[in-house]
DNA sequence: CGACCGATCGTCT
DNA sequence: GACGATCGGTCGA
């Protein structure tokens, strides 16, 4: 993969509702890998291709935020139509980028954990107050969302507009490069914890957490479907 | 390497 | 009043 520096955007798809409606976040967190990520705040285009994604399964979910059915005013965009921003802040400091899935009133949500960059490096660069890219630029739920400038300000925002939303650009990906681990950070969700409901593009040199070795952090090839 | 630690504040109890 | 779906730094082996 290398960086384009001129996209033709009449090139690229947004994904349509009918895409994040599906009843599987598991298939669609998995599905989201190799798409785009663009936001373009104030006409400047910042976008990456998607490499980690984390599913959230909702009620029945203990590391979900709407394990229960909990609805508060921050989980109550969890329970919006499909193709919502869900995005909270974290220790304070991080804003986390969620896309909610399935019907209304299902609390389903996708953590987007790390991007490749790919457009718009230099409003990145300046937004996360760095001098020059490197593998950590949007590496990490914390660290893509600073530079691709999502804030708490858009949760609930919609990913059918033209301000942010995910895209297909055509871009196929290996199955086999696709690998399932535990998510991350969520050890205070018991059983919940050791599901394997984290989505990774192994290859990527964008992965946050620990590097994968084969069994010691539960990662696992897909099988076939 | 790995373990630990401080930052920092909205949210929920 | 306690606690994070994190990050980047330090310290010691």
């Amino acid at each position: 993969m290398h960086i384009n520096p001129s996209i033709q955007h009449n090139l690229i798809k947004k994904i349509d509702q009918e895409f994040y409606l599906r009843s599987s976040v598991t298939r669609i967190a998995r599905d989201l890998l190799g798409k785009i990520l663009v936001t373009c705040f104030n006409g400047q285009y910042t976008s990456g291709r998607i490499v980690e994604t984390e599913a959230y399964a909702g009620a029945t979910d203990k590391a979900s935020h709407a394990y229960g059915g909990r609805r508060t005013a921050r989980t109550e965009i969890m329970y919006q139509d499909a193709g919502t921003a869900y995005i909270y802040l974290c220790y304070g400091i991080h804003h986390l980028f969620n896309v909610v899935t399935n019907k209304k009133d299902i609390p389903h949500a996708i953590l987007i954990r790390a991007l490749e960059p790919f457009e718009g490096i230099d409003i990145m660069l300046q937004r996360t107050g760095r001098t020059k890219p490197d593998d950590s630029l949007t590496k990490g739920p914390g660290n893509l969302s600073r530079a691709l400038g999502l804030s708490t300000n858009y949760s609930g925002y919609s990913l059918l507009s033209d301000e942010l939303y995910i895209a297909d650009d055509g871009f196929q990906i290996n199955k086999n490069s696709i690998v399932s681990t535990p998510r991350i950070g969520v050890d205070y969700a018991g059983e919940d914890a050791s599901l394997p409901y984290r989505f990774v593009l192994k290859e990527s040199k964008y992965l946050s957490g620990k590097k994968l070795s084969s069994n010691r952090d539960g990662a696992k090839i897909l099988d076939r479907e």
